[in-house]
DNA sequence: TTTTTGTAAATTGTTGACAATTTCTCAAAA
DNA sequence: TTTTGAGAAATTGTCAACAATTTACAAAAA
Protein backbone atom coordinates (compact mmCIF):
# COMPACT_ATOMS: atom_id res chain seq x y z
CA UNK A 1 0.00 0.00 0.00
CA UNK A 2 1.02 3.42 -0.73
CA UNK A 3 2.72 5.16 2.43
CA UNK A 4 0.35 8.53 1.57
CA UNK A 5 -2.82 6.37 1.51
CA UNK A 6 -2.14 4.17 4.80
CA UNK A 7 -1.26 7.57 6.29
CA UNK A 8 -4.83 9.59 5.23
CA UNK A 9 -6.33 5.81 6.48
CA UNK A 10 -4.75 5.92 9.75
CA UNK A 11 -5.09 9.68 10.91
CA UNK A 12 -8.59 10.97 11.55
CA UNK A 13 -8.94 14.45 11.96
CA UNK A 14 -8.79 14.52 15.78
CA UNK A 15 -6.08 12.80 15.53
CA UNK A 16 -4.28 15.51 13.52
CA UNK A 17 -5.88 18.28 15.99
CA UNK A 18 -4.55 16.95 18.90
CA UNK A 19 -0.75 16.60 17.22
CA UNK A 20 -1.25 20.49 16.45
CA UNK A 21 -2.59 21.49 19.73
CA UNK A 22 0.34 19.45 21.17
CA UNK A 23 2.72 21.22 19.23
CA UNK A 24 1.50 24.85 19.70
CA UNK A 25 1.50 23.80 23.45
CA UNK A 26 5.29 22.33 23.37
CA UNK A 27 6.26 25.64 21.54
CA UNK A 28 5.17 27.80 23.81
CA UNK A 29 2.97 29.25 21.26
CA UNK A 30 0.15 27.95 24.00
CA UNK A 31 1.83 28.69 26.81
CA UNK A 32 0.94 27.86 30.74
CA UNK A 33 -1.93 28.84 32.08
CA UNK A 34 -3.36 30.09 28.72
CA UNK A 35 -6.92 29.02 27.69
CA UNK A 36 -7.98 27.05 25.13
CA UNK A 37 -10.67 28.25 22.97
CA UNK A 38 -12.90 25.71 20.89
CA UNK A 39 -14.36 28.41 18.55
CA UNK A 40 -11.36 29.78 17.81
CA UNK A 41 -9.17 26.25 17.43
CA UNK A 42 -11.94 25.89 14.91
CA UNK A 43 -11.86 28.31 13.07
CA UNK A 44 -8.23 28.47 12.87
CA UNK A 45 -8.09 24.85 11.64
CA UNK A 46 -10.96 24.85 9.21
CA UNK A 47 -12.92 22.02 11.18
CA UNK A 48 -16.20 22.27 13.56
CA UNK A 49 -15.69 21.90 17.25
CA UNK A 50 -16.32 18.13 17.46
CA UNK A 51 -12.63 16.86 16.34
CA UNK A 52 -11.39 19.95 18.95
CA UNK A 53 -13.46 18.54 21.97
CA UNK A 54 -12.02 15.25 21.54
CA UNK A 55 -8.60 16.70 21.05
CA UNK A 56 -9.23 17.66 24.37
CA UNK A 57 -9.73 14.69 26.06
CA UNK A 58 -6.81 13.12 24.47
CA UNK A 59 -4.82 16.10 25.37
CA UNK A 60 -6.28 16.23 29.17
CA UNK A 61 -5.42 12.44 29.37
CA UNK A 62 -1.94 12.91 28.22
CA UNK A 63 -1.54 15.86 31.11
CA UNK A 64 -1.02 18.69 28.82
CA UNK A 65 -3.84 20.46 29.80
CA UNK A 66 -6.45 20.33 32.72
CA UNK A 67 -10.33 20.84 31.87
CA UNK A 68 -12.90 22.92 34.01
CA UNK A 69 -16.15 21.77 33.38
CA UNK A 70 -18.37 24.86 32.00
CA UNK A 71 -15.24 26.82 32.10
CA UNK A 72 -13.08 25.78 29.58
CA UNK A 73 -9.53 23.77 28.68
CA UNK A 74 -6.46 25.61 29.62
CA UNK A 75 -2.58 24.51 29.61
CA UNK A 76 -1.35 22.59 32.44
CA UNK A 77 1.36 24.33 34.40
CA UNK A 78 3.27 22.11 36.28
CA UNK A 79 4.22 23.38 39.81
CA UNK A 80 7.78 23.12 41.50
CA UNK A 81 6.73 20.15 43.50
CA UNK A 82 4.59 18.55 40.85
CA UNK A 83 7.72 18.78 38.91
CA UNK A 84 10.42 17.34 41.11
CA UNK A 85 7.72 14.14 41.78
CA UNK A 86 8.42 13.39 37.97
CA UNK A 87 12.02 13.49 38.45
CA UNK A 88 12.31 10.75 41.08
CA UNK A 89 10.02 8.73 39.20
CA UNK A 90 12.26 9.46 35.64
CA UNK A 91 15.36 8.91 37.40
CA UNK A 92 14.13 5.31 38.70
CA UNK A 93 12.77 4.54 35.17
CA UNK A 94 16.36 5.60 33.81
CA UNK A 95 18.10 3.20 36.02
CA UNK A 96 16.24 0.71 34.47
CA UNK A 97 17.29 2.07 31.06
CA UNK A 98 20.69 2.08 32.20
CA UNK A 99 20.50 -1.64 33.61
CA UNK A 100 18.86 -2.50 30.50
CA UNK A 101 21.71 -0.96 28.22
CA UNK A 102 24.91 -2.91 30.38
CA UNK A 103 22.85 -6.22 29.55
CA UNK A 104 21.90 -5.84 25.99
CA UNK A 105 23.89 -2.69 24.28
CA UNK A 106 25.25 -3.76 21.08
CA UNK A 107 28.67 -1.86 19.61
CA UNK A 108 26.44 0.17 16.51
CA UNK A 109 24.53 1.19 20.02
CA UNK A 110 27.78 1.35 21.81
CA UNK A 111 29.22 3.70 19.52
CA UNK A 112 25.80 6.01 18.86
CA UNK A 113 25.54 6.50 22.12
CA UNK A 114 29.19 8.15 21.71
CA UNK A 115 28.42 10.29 18.55
CA UNK A 116 25.76 11.82 20.77
CA UNK A 117 27.83 12.79 23.62
CA UNK A 118 30.75 14.06 21.41
CA UNK A 119 27.78 16.28 19.88
CA UNK A 120 27.02 17.57 22.80
CA UNK A 121 30.76 18.19 24.12
CA UNK A 122 31.05 20.17 20.98
CA UNK A 123 27.78 22.46 22.03
CA UNK A 124 28.95 23.07 25.16
CA UNK A 125 32.16 24.12 23.53
CA UNK A 126 30.54 26.33 21.57
CA UNK A 127 28.54 27.90 24.32
CA UNK A 128 25.44 26.69 22.60
CA UNK A 129 22.93 25.78 24.95
CA UNK A 130 20.18 26.05 22.81
CA UNK A 131 21.23 23.22 21.27
CA UNK A 132 23.07 21.20 23.94
CA UNK A 133 18.98 21.49 25.46
CA UNK A 134 18.42 19.73 22.29
CA UNK A 135 20.83 17.17 22.15
CA UNK A 136 20.53 16.52 25.31
CA UNK A 137 16.90 15.02 25.10
CA UNK A 138 17.32 13.23 21.77
CA UNK A 139 20.24 11.20 24.02
CA UNK A 140 18.41 10.43 26.63
CA UNK A 141 15.32 9.60 24.30
CA UNK A 142 17.80 7.59 22.26
CA UNK A 143 18.57 5.56 25.28
CA UNK A 144 15.35 4.52 26.67
CA UNK A 145 14.28 3.47 22.96
CA UNK A 146 17.22 1.44 22.98
CA UNK A 147 15.92 -1.08 25.61
CA UNK A 148 12.94 -2.01 23.59
CA UNK A 149 10.57 -1.27 25.76
CA UNK A 150 7.29 0.28 24.27
CA UNK A 151 6.03 0.94 26.98
CA UNK A 152 8.61 2.52 28.64
CA UNK A 153 9.36 4.64 25.97
CA UNK A 154 5.99 5.83 25.95
CA UNK A 155 5.68 6.73 29.42
CA UNK A 156 9.05 8.09 29.40
CA UNK A 157 8.07 10.39 26.66
CA UNK A 158 4.90 11.88 28.18
CA UNK A 159 6.96 12.66 31.24
CA UNK A 160 9.05 14.74 29.47
CA UNK A 161 6.42 16.24 27.46
CA UNK A 162 4.77 17.46 30.79
CA UNK A 163 7.69 18.84 32.79
CA UNK A 164 8.27 21.09 29.28
CA UNK A 165 5.22 22.51 30.80
CA UNK A 166 7.32 23.68 33.71
CA UNK A 167 8.63 26.89 32.83
CA UNK A 168 11.45 27.55 35.13
CA UNK A 169 12.70 24.63 33.16
CA UNK A 170 14.34 25.82 29.74
CA UNK A 171 16.75 28.91 30.88
CA UNK A 172 19.98 30.28 32.82
CA UNK A 173 21.24 26.84 33.43
CA UNK A 174 23.77 27.26 30.61
CA UNK A 175 26.88 27.19 33.02
CA UNK A 176 25.81 23.81 34.21
CA UNK A 177 26.40 21.95 30.52
CA UNK A 178 29.84 20.91 31.82
CA UNK A 179 28.79 19.00 34.81
CA UNK A 180 25.84 17.48 32.73
CA UNK A 181 28.30 16.64 29.75
CA UNK A 182 30.87 14.22 31.96
CA UNK A 183 28.43 12.68 33.30
CA UNK A 184 26.92 11.74 29.84
CA UNK A 185 30.15 10.27 29.41
CA UNK A 186 30.03 8.55 32.52
CA UNK A 187 26.51 6.98 31.28
CA UNK A 188 27.98 5.55 28.13
CA UNK A 189 30.97 4.18 29.74
CA UNK A 190 29.72 2.82 32.25
CA UNK A 191 26.43 1.08 29.67
CA UNK A 192 29.23 -0.01 27.68
CA UNK A 193 31.19 -1.81 30.54
CA UNK A 194 28.37 -4.20 30.75
CA UNK A 195 27.95 -3.59 34.73
CA UNK A 196 24.18 -3.15 34.95
CA UNK A 197 24.50 -1.95 39.08
CA UNK A 198 27.02 0.49 37.28
CA UNK A 199 25.46 1.65 34.76
CA UNK A 200 21.89 1.70 36.67
CA UNK A 201 23.66 3.92 38.77
CA UNK A 202 24.87 6.41 36.57
CA UNK A 203 21.87 6.73 34.67
CA UNK A 204 19.96 7.49 38.28
CA UNK A 205 22.54 9.87 39.57
CA UNK A 206 22.23 12.05 36.31
CA UNK A 207 18.69 12.04 36.48
CA UNK A 208 18.96 13.17 40.65
CA UNK A 209 21.62 15.42 39.73
CA UNK A 210 19.05 17.36 36.92
CA UNK A 211 16.95 17.25 39.55
CA UNK A 212 18.79 19.33 42.46
CA UNK A 213 19.94 21.84 39.66
CA UNK A 214 16.52 21.91 38.15
CA UNK A 215 15.38 22.26 42.12
CA UNK A 216 18.25 25.09 42.93
CA UNK A 217 17.51 27.01 39.72
CA UNK A 218 14.02 27.22 41.17
CA UNK A 219 15.04 28.66 44.16
CA UNK A 220 17.64 30.88 43.01
CA UNK A 221 14.45 32.37 40.35
CA UNK A 222 11.87 33.01 43.25
CA UNK A 223 14.55 34.26 45.60
CA UNK A 224 15.88 37.29 42.90
CA UNK A 225 12.54 38.81 41.60
CA UNK A 226 10.68 39.50 45.22
CA UNK A 227 12.68 42.16 47.63
CA UNK A 228 10.56 40.77 50.21
CA UNK A 229 9.34 37.39 49.68
CA UNK A 230 7.79 37.05 53.21
CA UNK A 231 4.87 39.51 53.17
CA UNK A 232 3.94 39.36 49.08
CA UNK A 233 1.31 37.38 48.86
CA UNK A 234 -0.41 36.51 45.43
CA UNK A 235 -3.99 35.77 44.95
CA UNK A 236 -6.02 34.81 42.22
CA UNK B 1 -19.89 23.55 49.12
CA UNK B 2 -21.93 20.57 49.53
CA UNK B 3 -20.07 17.30 48.02
CA UNK B 4 -22.88 16.12 46.14
CA UNK B 5 -23.38 19.84 44.17
CA UNK B 6 -19.32 19.99 43.75
CA UNK B 7 -19.35 16.32 42.33
CA UNK B 8 -22.05 17.28 39.49
CA UNK B 9 -19.88 20.20 38.78
CA UNK B 10 -17.07 18.88 37.92
CA UNK B 11 -17.96 15.35 36.40
CA UNK B 12 -19.10 16.26 33.05
CA UNK B 13 -21.38 13.72 30.84
CA UNK B 14 -18.11 12.51 28.94
CA UNK B 15 -16.27 11.62 31.91
CA UNK B 16 -19.11 10.14 33.59
CA UNK B 17 -19.48 7.69 30.45
CA UNK B 18 -15.86 7.43 30.46
CA UNK B 19 -15.94 5.79 33.89
CA UNK B 20 -18.54 4.10 33.32
CA UNK B 21 -17.20 2.18 30.14
CA UNK B 22 -14.14 1.73 31.81
CA UNK B 23 -15.92 -0.39 34.77
CA UNK B 24 -17.43 -2.06 31.70
CA UNK B 25 -13.81 -2.71 30.21
CA UNK B 26 -12.55 -3.72 33.49
CA UNK B 27 -15.10 -6.07 35.37
CA UNK B 28 -14.95 -8.16 31.97
CA UNK B 29 -18.66 -7.33 30.75
CA UNK B 30 -16.77 -5.67 27.82
CA UNK B 31 -13.76 -8.43 27.18
CA UNK B 32 -10.66 -7.77 25.06
CA UNK B 33 -10.72 -7.39 21.23
CA UNK B 34 -14.61 -6.95 21.60
CA UNK B 35 -15.74 -3.86 19.65
CA UNK B 36 -17.74 -1.08 21.28
CA UNK B 37 -20.32 0.65 19.18
CA UNK B 38 -21.11 4.14 19.56
CA UNK B 39 -24.62 3.89 18.90
CA UNK B 40 -25.36 1.01 21.10
CA UNK B 41 -23.38 2.65 24.21
CA UNK B 42 -25.49 6.05 23.82
CA UNK B 43 -28.96 4.14 23.88
CA UNK B 44 -27.70 2.12 26.85
CA UNK B 45 -26.21 4.93 28.59
CA UNK B 46 -29.39 7.36 27.41
CA UNK B 47 -26.70 10.10 25.76
CA UNK B 48 -25.82 11.18 22.22
CA UNK B 49 -22.94 9.79 20.73
CA UNK B 50 -20.75 12.98 20.99
CA UNK B 51 -19.70 12.25 24.84
CA UNK B 52 -19.22 8.55 24.14
CA UNK B 53 -17.03 9.76 21.35
CA UNK B 54 -14.90 11.68 24.00
CA UNK B 55 -14.89 9.62 26.23
CA UNK B 56 -13.13 6.72 23.91
CA UNK B 57 -10.74 9.34 23.35
CA UNK B 58 -10.16 8.96 26.90
CA UNK B 59 -10.04 5.56 27.32
CA UNK B 60 -7.39 5.35 24.09
CA UNK B 61 -4.92 7.50 25.15
CA UNK B 62 -5.27 5.76 28.66
CA UNK B 63 -4.19 2.30 26.84
CA UNK B 64 -7.86 0.77 27.42
CA UNK B 65 -8.92 0.98 23.94
CA UNK B 66 -7.54 1.19 20.69
CA UNK B 67 -9.69 3.09 17.80
CA UNK B 68 -9.07 2.21 14.28
CA UNK B 69 -10.70 5.16 11.98
CA UNK B 70 -13.46 4.07 10.01
CA UNK B 71 -13.79 1.01 11.86
CA UNK B 72 -13.93 1.70 15.27
CA UNK B 73 -13.51 0.87 18.93
CA UNK B 74 -11.98 -2.20 20.48
CA UNK B 75 -11.47 -3.11 23.88
CA UNK B 76 -7.27 -3.85 23.95
CA UNK B 77 -5.91 -7.55 24.51
CA UNK B 78 -2.36 -6.98 25.82
CA UNK B 79 -0.18 -9.83 24.59
CA UNK B 80 2.58 -11.34 26.32
CA UNK B 81 5.37 -9.47 25.32
CA UNK B 82 3.73 -6.28 26.46
CA UNK B 83 2.63 -7.59 29.76
CA UNK B 84 6.02 -8.44 30.66
CA UNK B 85 7.43 -4.90 29.36
CA UNK B 86 4.71 -3.60 32.05
CA UNK B 87 6.31 -6.00 34.69
CA UNK B 88 9.85 -4.73 34.65
CA UNK B 89 8.86 -0.97 34.32
CA UNK B 90 6.65 -1.77 37.25
CA UNK B 91 9.24 -3.40 38.45
CA UNK B 92 11.69 -0.44 38.64
CA UNK B 93 8.60 1.54 39.63
CA UNK B 94 8.36 -0.83 42.92
CA UNK B 95 11.48 -0.47 43.66
CA UNK B 96 11.30 3.61 44.10
CA UNK B 97 8.21 2.86 46.20
CA UNK B 98 10.48 0.42 48.54
CA UNK B 99 13.15 3.18 48.84
CA UNK B 100 10.60 5.58 49.74
CA UNK B 101 8.97 3.79 52.67
CA UNK B 102 11.87 2.91 54.10
CA UNK B 103 13.11 6.53 54.12
CA UNK B 104 9.66 7.91 55.71
CA UNK B 105 7.84 4.91 57.12
CA UNK B 106 5.27 6.68 59.58
CA UNK B 107 4.54 3.97 62.48
CA UNK B 108 1.11 3.73 61.53
CA UNK B 109 2.21 3.35 57.88
CA UNK B 110 4.07 0.06 59.27
CA UNK B 111 0.96 -0.67 61.04
CA UNK B 112 -1.26 -0.91 57.99
CA UNK B 113 1.16 -2.46 56.18
CA UNK B 114 1.29 -5.38 58.67
CA UNK B 115 -2.34 -5.28 58.59
CA UNK B 116 -2.65 -6.46 55.16
CA UNK B 117 -0.44 -8.71 55.01
CA UNK B 118 -2.00 -10.53 57.79
CA UNK B 119 -5.07 -10.08 55.71
CA UNK B 120 -3.60 -11.70 53.16
CA UNK B 121 -1.91 -14.78 55.10
CA UNK B 122 -5.73 -15.23 56.31
CA UNK B 123 -6.57 -15.50 52.41
CA UNK B 124 -4.42 -17.87 52.04
CA UNK B 125 -5.32 -20.27 54.76
CA UNK B 126 -8.98 -19.87 53.64
CA UNK B 127 -7.78 -20.54 50.14
CA UNK B 128 -9.98 -17.76 48.67
CA UNK B 129 -7.49 -17.19 45.62
CA UNK B 130 -10.34 -14.32 44.29
CA UNK B 131 -9.79 -12.32 48.02
CA UNK B 132 -6.27 -12.61 48.08
CA UNK B 133 -6.07 -11.14 44.45
CA UNK B 134 -7.80 -8.30 45.64
CA UNK B 135 -5.91 -7.84 49.09
CA UNK B 136 -3.03 -8.19 46.95
CA UNK B 137 -4.10 -5.18 44.42
CA UNK B 138 -4.73 -3.05 47.12
CA UNK B 139 -1.56 -3.77 49.71
CA UNK B 140 0.28 -2.32 45.97
CA UNK B 141 -1.79 -0.08 45.82
CA UNK B 142 -1.73 1.41 49.51
CA UNK B 143 2.12 1.46 49.37
CA UNK B 144 2.59 3.40 45.94
CA UNK B 145 0.21 6.03 47.93
CA UNK B 146 2.48 6.17 50.92
CA UNK B 147 5.25 7.70 49.04
CA UNK B 148 3.01 10.77 48.51
CA UNK B 149 4.35 10.58 44.98
CA UNK B 150 0.78 11.50 42.83
CA UNK B 151 2.13 11.12 38.84
CA UNK B 152 4.08 7.70 40.39
CA UNK B 153 0.68 6.49 42.29
CA UNK B 154 -1.70 8.03 38.60
CA UNK B 155 1.30 5.93 36.49
CA UNK B 156 0.75 2.89 38.16
CA UNK B 157 -2.36 2.63 38.58
CA UNK B 158 -2.81 2.82 35.04
CA UNK B 159 -0.32 0.87 34.58
CA UNK B 160 -2.30 -1.91 36.92
CA UNK B 161 -5.61 -1.32 34.73
CA UNK B 162 -3.75 -2.22 31.16
CA UNK B 163 -2.48 -5.15 32.81
CA UNK B 164 -5.69 -6.46 33.58
CA UNK B 165 -6.42 -6.96 30.30
CA UNK B 166 -3.65 -9.72 29.39
CA UNK B 167 -6.65 -12.35 30.30
CA UNK B 168 -4.29 -15.17 31.00
CA UNK B 169 -3.18 -13.31 34.77
CA UNK B 170 -6.61 -14.02 36.43
CA UNK B 171 -6.67 -17.61 36.21
CA UNK B 172 -4.96 -20.76 37.69
CA UNK B 173 -2.10 -19.06 40.47
CA UNK B 174 -3.68 -20.40 43.14
CA UNK B 175 -0.41 -22.54 44.57
CA UNK B 176 1.79 -19.51 44.19
CA UNK B 177 -0.12 -17.80 47.30
CA UNK B 178 1.69 -18.69 50.05
CA UNK B 179 5.39 -17.73 47.89
CA UNK B 180 3.72 -14.28 47.46
CA UNK B 181 2.47 -13.83 50.93
CA UNK B 182 5.84 -14.31 52.18
CA UNK B 183 7.11 -12.01 49.96
CA UNK B 184 5.06 -9.53 51.31
CA UNK B 185 5.98 -10.00 54.63
CA UNK B 186 9.73 -9.43 53.97
CA UNK B 187 8.52 -5.82 52.15
CA UNK B 188 7.03 -4.82 55.27
CA UNK B 189 10.07 -6.27 57.75
CA UNK B 190 12.20 -3.75 55.19
CA UNK B 191 10.56 -1.21 54.67
CA UNK B 192 10.32 -1.04 58.44
CA UNK B 193 13.99 -1.57 58.87
CA UNK B 194 14.49 1.99 57.61
CA UNK B 195 17.31 0.51 54.61
CA UNK B 196 16.13 1.92 51.24
CA UNK B 197 18.96 -0.08 49.41
CA UNK B 198 16.99 -3.09 51.11
CA UNK B 199 13.33 -2.28 51.01
CA UNK B 200 13.90 -1.64 46.96
CA UNK B 201 15.58 -4.84 46.60
CA UNK B 202 12.61 -6.49 48.25
CA UNK B 203 9.71 -4.78 46.16
CA UNK B 204 12.22 -5.28 43.18
CA UNK B 205 12.43 -8.93 43.52
CA UNK B 206 8.52 -9.55 44.25
CA UNK B 207 7.75 -7.91 41.01
CA UNK B 208 9.98 -9.40 39.17
CA UNK B 209 8.69 -12.69 41.34
CA UNK B 210 5.22 -11.80 40.14
CA UNK B 211 6.42 -11.21 36.22
CA UNK B 212 7.91 -14.66 36.70
CA UNK B 213 5.32 -16.75 37.40
CA UNK B 214 2.81 -15.16 35.21
CA UNK B 215 4.94 -16.26 31.96
CA UNK B 216 5.32 -19.55 33.47
CA UNK B 217 1.44 -19.54 33.18
CA UNK B 218 1.16 -18.05 29.87
CA UNK B 219 3.96 -20.93 28.86
CA UNK B 220 1.85 -24.19 30.73
CA UNK B 221 -1.50 -22.09 29.26
CA UNK B 222 -0.17 -22.32 25.50
CA UNK B 223 1.26 -25.47 25.58
CA UNK B 224 -1.68 -27.15 27.17
CA UNK B 225 -4.15 -26.52 24.67
CA UNK B 226 -2.18 -27.65 21.55
CA UNK B 227 -0.50 -31.33 20.77
CA UNK B 228 2.00 -30.37 18.33
CA UNK B 229 2.60 -26.37 19.19
CA UNK B 230 5.55 -26.43 16.43
CA UNK B 231 3.71 -26.60 13.17
CA UNK B 232 0.30 -24.42 14.33
CA UNK B 233 0.37 -21.43 12.84
CA UNK B 234 -2.39 -18.68 13.28
CA UNK B 235 -2.41 -16.17 10.51
CA UNK B 236 -4.83 -12.92 10.88
C1' DT C 1 -17.83 -25.32 -4.56
C1' DT C 2 -15.33 -21.08 -4.44
C1' DT C 3 -14.70 -16.46 -5.80
C1' DT C 4 -16.32 -12.12 -7.27
C1' DT C 5 -19.42 -8.35 -7.59
C1' DG C 6 -23.14 -5.31 -6.46
C1' DT C 7 -26.46 -3.53 -3.29
C1' DA C 8 -28.42 -2.66 1.30
C1' DA C 9 -27.56 -2.11 6.09
C1' DA C 10 -24.78 -0.76 9.78
C1' DT C 11 -21.40 2.14 11.65
C1' DT C 12 -18.29 5.89 12.05
C1' DG C 13 -16.79 10.92 10.86
C1' DT C 14 -18.16 15.51 10.82
C1' DT C 15 -20.98 19.33 11.12
C1' DG C 16 -24.26 22.99 12.55
C1' DA C 17 -27.82 24.26 15.77
C1' DC C 18 -29.62 24.99 20.25
C1' DA C 19 -29.45 24.96 25.40
C1' DA C 20 -26.92 25.94 29.62
C1' DT C 21 -23.41 28.31 31.92
C1' DT C 22 -19.98 31.57 32.62
C1' DT C 23 -17.85 35.96 31.77
C1' DC C 24 -18.00 40.69 30.63
C1' DT C 25 -19.89 45.41 30.77
C1' DC C 26 -21.61 49.14 32.88
C1' DA C 27 -24.66 51.64 35.53
C1' DA C 28 -26.75 52.12 40.15
C1' DA C 29 -26.24 51.79 45.07
C1' DA C 30 -23.59 51.63 49.33
C1' DT D 1 -14.09 54.41 45.82
C1' DT D 2 -15.95 49.92 46.11
C1' DT D 3 -19.71 46.80 45.71
C1' DT D 4 -23.77 45.01 43.67
C1' DG D 5 -26.75 43.55 40.09
C1' DA D 6 -28.96 43.18 35.49
C1' DG D 7 -28.44 42.27 30.91
C1' DA D 8 -25.51 41.23 26.90
C1' DA D 9 -21.89 38.64 24.97
C1' DA D 10 -18.97 34.81 24.84
C1' DT D 11 -18.17 30.14 25.66
C1' DT D 12 -19.06 25.41 26.73
C1' DG D 13 -22.30 21.16 26.80
C1' DT D 14 -25.30 18.37 24.26
C1' DC D 15 -27.83 16.77 20.57
C1' DA D 16 -29.66 15.30 16.01
C1' DA D 17 -28.86 15.12 11.14
C1' DC D 18 -26.12 14.20 7.19
C1' DA D 19 -21.99 12.39 4.71
C1' DA D 20 -18.46 8.89 4.18
C1' DT D 21 -16.93 4.40 4.95
C1' DT D 22 -17.15 -0.26 6.19
C1' DT D 23 -19.63 -4.53 6.73
C1' DA D 24 -23.10 -8.02 5.59
C1' DC D 25 -25.34 -10.62 2.33
C1' DA D 26 -27.05 -12.48 -1.70
C1' DA D 27 -26.67 -13.19 -6.60
C1' DA D 28 -23.69 -14.02 -10.50
C1' DA D 29 -19.50 -15.82 -12.45
C1' DA D 30 -15.50 -18.84 -12.44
Amino acid sequence: MHPTIALLQSRSLSMVVQQEIERGILSGEYPPGSKLIEAALAEKMGVSRGPIREAFRMLDEAGLVRTEKNRGVFVRDIPLDEALEIFDLRAAMDELVGRQLATHLTATQRDDMQAMVSAMEQAVAAQDAQHYHLLNLQFHDRLVEMTGNRKLTAIYRKLIKELSLFRRLNLADGWLMPASASEHQQIVQASASGNPQRAGQAMFDHAMESKARTEANDLRRHAAPSINPGTKKVTR
